[in-house]
DNA sequence: CTGTTAGCGCGTTCAC
DNA sequence: GTGAACGCGCTAACAG
């Protein structure tokens, strides 16, 4: 199966559609029409056709075809990392919708850098995506003139960008946080503390970080206790060395929100390490709802905010615009739902 | 930016390269070169050449390039699931493999099912990949015709198949789980139990199982303390109600090993949740070593498989396949290196 | 260093 | 229900 010399066991040519169409005994148009679902061919035919298919091992050339059809098939989604399970259910979220399609997905991870998202958003414009999902409402300006010149359906999701390129399904990240405050507030709790990455890379993050700060100071309590710890997407190990560093600098905080159920699991996991009860001692809670939340020992408080759905729901939007069947009733924002999941941990 | 009507804000057309030809006085495959790396031009035409890209904000069309080429610079990777951090560390190892190559990733997750694989294959190859990287080593025979007949390098990784399609990254499942239970009956666990998926669909896992039950008959330990628990991946919450399920059946039990970290820190939390001791009452261990695992209180004894690794090096043997430069002296083989990770769990 | 010609493998369009 | 001519946007191969 290797490139080198001429030791390949099969084909030293692959077959194209001109190949069946002779061996079936008709023209390359006809062989066309046996593969599209709509091709009006006679039974037989049909069968010659997928007779010659089989022999052969043919299989179609879609990046031909995408050429005289203007439709290459592709739908392009770049999310910040792969290797967070928000953002990989986001993708299988789409990956679902796009089944049965026809359409397929190229995904790309940007590792938190509008500057990589670029180059991806560039790279994948080469290959003539019919629409784009992108992760966050910042871009670079050249992004959005890339995006905008395309002339292509653009959902930008996990946001609500004040000035959006195209349609949206996203929740605002600032009002998320805040609900968990005020809700943890009512609780009683007092003396809060905040554990982010380093804020530059990560808008997410630092909008969670913007709510958490607004709803204190409306309650006229501190939103100081602030740490920033790592690069975003701050990790579970990294929680647990916040957590740290949180309770010796301010050794009677409350409760403690994590800007991720992964930091919020170390900060728990490391406290639990150190003998502290949570949340007698010191109460945690994450963002996400991600599932190692929901079976953590204790169970960590934490904000759902429906990962799959806005996958879901951006590639049905991206699907209906690029067929053409856009509900118009729809507007081309849409919400997702937020709720506090309140368990254990505080 | 939606498809409907004629309200588009910009070009009613992309810009191709004769639009940027003319614009910059200069034939189309001048640009075409002054596209391309290697491509021979002078300063001042190449300068006029960009300046004319950016005016007419053009983006190059590769799909209609690697027609001509025959390079599409695609690869396909197949993977059981995004979802699950080892295979989206794989996926990471490969698309960072592939960076500055020109090489773009094609993902799907097939869910477990090797009759999904087939298609996703077939899905991909209409799309003409250069290689094709597969998870494990159990594949349909039309998939293996599919492969064999595309001529392209093949790399099977997280397993090593008796009978290999083309190249191979992985280590045996098998023999992986027998390392661990070997090392587990050294430290005096005499009563194990396993936890598993229903095992039809996942080959890693049953393979695990396998593992686990030959060393057990080699040391003359019974081996039937076995649980199977919902349908692969089996998750956080499924290893939970295993554990129960396995205390409930076998009360006794020294330790039990999961198929996944995941479902060991799920049955870590649910014991704790019961007040169980571990390792004191029960021990337990995992496989895959995730971050999950390494951060629990306690820690989860594991078995560690370089999963970014395995990606990485499928990418650069696909990658020096594609550009010729297949490295003779290595085999078409190549084992990732397996090792225990004793922690605190057992 | 640059231009010309030809053609990649398919689908569109029109003919029959 | 089927076929022929043409062209999609680009690059290979050669010429200058």
């Amino acid at each position: 199966m290797s490139e080198n010399s001429s030791d390949r066991p099969q084909d030293p040519q692959q077959p194209t559609m001109a190949d069946v169409a002779r061996r079936a005994g008709v023209s390359k148009m006809t062989v066309s029409r046996a593969l599209r679902h709509n091709g009006a061919v006679s039974a037989e035919t049909r069968r010659n056709i997928h007779a010659a298919i089989e022999e052969l091992g043919y299989v179609l050339d879609q990046s031909a075809g995408s050429l005289s059809s203007k439709r290459t098939g592709f739908v392009a989604a770049i999310v910040p990392s792969i290797n967070n399970s928000n953002f990989s259910d986001t993708a299988r979220g789409i990956t679902d919708a796009l089944e049965d399609t026809g359409l397929q997905l190229l995904l790309g991870y940007t590792d938190y850098a509008i500057e990589r998202e670029e180059k991806l958003v560039e790279a994948m414009l080469r290959r003539r995506p019919e629409g784009v999902i992108l992760t966050g409402g910042s871009h670079t300006p050249r992004t959005r003139k890339l995006l905008s010149s395309a002339g292509i359906p653009v959902v930008e999701t996990w946001d609500v960008p004040s000035d959006p390129i195209d349609q949206v399904v996203g929740f605002s990240n600032e009002d998320a946080m805040a609900l968990l405050v005020r809700k943890l507030a009512e609780k009683g709790y007092r003396r809060f503390g905040y554990i982010g990455g380093t804020t530059e890379r990560d808008t997410r993050g630092s909008q969670r970080r913007t709510g958490f700060q607004r709803v204190l100071n409306e309650l006229g309590l501190p939103a100081d206790r602030l740490i920033s710890f790592g690069a975003p997407p701050i990790s579970i190990e990294q929680g647990g060395q916040a957590v740290v560093s949180m309770l010796a600098r301010w050794p009677d905080t409350d409760v403690v929100i994590c800007v991720s159920d992964l930091s919020a699991f170390g900060a728990l996991m490391e406290c639990r390490r150190r003998g502290l009860r949570v949340p007698e001692d010191v109460a945690i809670a994450g963002f996400g709802n991600f599932e190692v939340a929901a079976y953590s020992h204790p169970r960590i408080t934490t904000v759902d905010v429906e990962c799959y759905e806005i996958g879901r729901r951006a590639a049905v939007r991206l699907r209906d615009a690029i067929l053409g069947q856009r509900d118009p009733s729809l507007g081309s924002i849409e919400l997702i739902r937020i709720r506090v999941v309140e368990r254990e941990s505080a």
